[in-house]
DNA sequence: TGTATTAGTTACCATTTCGTTACCATTATT
DNA sequence: AATAATGGTAACGAAATGGTAACTAATACA
């Protein structure tokens, strides 16, 4: 998955710009952690299994810089961060839903 | 999105399995080129500025055997391969309308 | 004979993305 | 003094993806 916005031809398309959004590996599954909730750092790391904490960083440094979520950091020791969908990514969630739905139905009927 | 409970983190969330499927850097563009009309290998090319034959080989393999459009072969010289939405292809078309929406918008308010 | 045409394939390389392991800073607690 | 807790980084490597250039088969046409 291409991300970011380089290449001129995806800054024209809003199609792929979106899928350079919510797309890769983890993405989808972050967003959807974080759909409802604020989380911590921490919190999304132990619900989502086998992401390292590298990518997991990454990830959420992208959605940020991408304006979906933001990052709250409070001054402790140790350290808290917490993560929230933005408006902006919560005005996605109709769109993910139907994507929900197709995907569904699409392993269904490929089965 | 089901893929992030305890239980079945193995399993593939269905959005993650939509993104696979129309991502990449050039899938929503071949998609919305087939999207109301037959074309042939070479139109697409030329429809598409920039994108390499092996790639869009790649592409639209990956795109037929996903079933999301179909590929015919006539046995002519010169060759003609025809490829067409398939009714699954064509079923995703109102989510990449949304999607498209969606990303119009945010581009403009990322400006 | 030589060239054009179409839809690819092959070999090879570059870039992007993902993963592993070790490490850091700061403070409270033991 | 050692350890635990948190939210990361750094160095390195592997895998996936994308790109370039040369090549192919089969026939029509000049």
């Amino acid at each position: 998955m291409v991300t970011n916005t380089k290449n001129n031809h995806e800054m024209k398309c809003p199609v792929s710009a979106m899928i350079g959004l919510i797309g890769g590996k983890w993405k989808p599954i972050i967003l959807y952690c974080l759909r409802s909730e604020t989380r911590r750092f921490g919190e999304i790391a132990a619900r989502i299994p086998h992401i390292s904490r590298k990518v997991l960083t990454e990830q959420l440094k992208e959605l940020e810089r991408d304006g979906l979520i933001s990052r709250q950091q409070f001054n402790e020791i140790p350290p808290r961060v917490e993560y929230t969908m933005s408006e902006v990514g919560k005005s996605l969630s109709p769109i993910i839903q139907e994507m929900e739905k197709w995907g569904q139905q699409y392993i269904i009927d490929r089965q």
